[in-house]
DNA sequence: AACCAGATATACAGACCTGTCTAATATACA
DNA sequence: TGTATATTAGACAGGTCTGTATATCTGGTT
């Protein structure tokens, strides 16, 4: 199928993009990890930057819906999702198939803010705040913004901590470093 | 002059790293920014990768000791210094040779923890949170390490948070959520 | 059975990459 | 002045990169 073939495409690249670099990885290579000839991967994305952009929003695409679903069913209002939020980062981060902030790490790779790649990644990241915003509004904090732009931080910092260290007792100090921060935010 | 030299490479490399990417700079363009030929670069550093370590070595340095002095100069007591830290942090982001956090940058390029520059990135990572939480416990914080690796967490998310959306504002959030964090770890 | 769209394998062009070699030039010092 | 040392310019080898061209094969439909 023709969808099928997207999806294995854009499986290779998020994966060897992850664990060598996005500029270190070749098209050649992704094409021999996807197990596919390199004018199929051509035809779907007409340029090795149109699949980068692609895959950069499917991994974000993914954790947002992942994120939104884990706190949904966890917690009913929103100052329970709220509290619930670092728990689904910390079991995110523990699923085999947690890839770090693709926003982070592409627009690391791509400074320029000319960049196609570079400008994707801004925006993603301003939705990532609004969304973790958005909750501290619902959930009633006085000033939702300022707490929201706290705990981005916060996780983002947390991200990258457990990539470069991979001590898990990070993660711990960041989730009660949030709980601090959303008490004394009310 | 010997070193006038070596010195004149990384700050290009520096420079150069900083704008387009590691991975994305080549040594012809390298050597074409420090206006020297390509077989005295190759005379100070036998290989690019040595060039990466020591711009990321040297990078860290600076930070290291310009943010050292400027606790010293600013604060008599670990505590003051402690509570000064993200104004130093905020201040330092405003000179115009700020450049992000070279570990960070080098580790999200060089993701492979077999590689060099990697290792070296991890090392310095730990020296920054060795830095902080040392700053935490001389301060007679109850749970330094905790408290250190907070802050630590929060300075990457809020270099990051900086370079991406280029909002100041992330920084006054990041300074409030540091004194609450100092604060409640008394 | 004939056809056809989609996928494959493979070679290729042209650019760029790192690192080396050589020959010419500049600088310092005896 | 003569000589060692440092630097320069530029070509070059060998490899990799992106993207294209071509020719073959495969599987489904009529």
């Amino acid at each position: 199928m023709a969808s099928d073939m997207r999806e294995r495409i854009l499986t290779a690249a998020s994966r060897l993009f992850q664990n060598n670099g996005i500029n270190a990885t070749g098209v050649d290579t992704i094409v021999a990890e996807a197990g596919i000839a390199k004018m199929t991967l051509y035809k779907y994305f007409p340029a090795k930057e149109d699949l980068i952009l692609e895959v950069i929003r499917q991994r974000s695409r993914e954790f947002g819906a992942w994120l939104g679903n884990r706190l949904d069913t966890g917690a009913r209002t929103p100052a329970k999702k709220l509290q619930l939020l670092f728990d689904a980062v910390e079991e995110w981060m523990a699923t085999p198939q947690f890839s770090g902030l693709a926003f982070i790490e592409a627009s690391v790779e791509f400074p320029q803010p000319e960049s196609a790649v570079n400008q994707l990644s801004a925006e993603l990241s301003a939705e990532f705040r609004d969304y973790i915003t958005d909750l501290a509004r619902q959930a009633g904090i006085r000033a939702p913004e300022a707490l929201g732009m706290q705990l981005a931080m916060l996780i983002e910092g947390a991200v990258l901590s457990q990539q470069l260290s991979k001590n898990s007792a990070d993660l711990e100090y960041a989730k009660q470093a949030a709980r601090v921060l959303i008490k004394s935010a009310g």
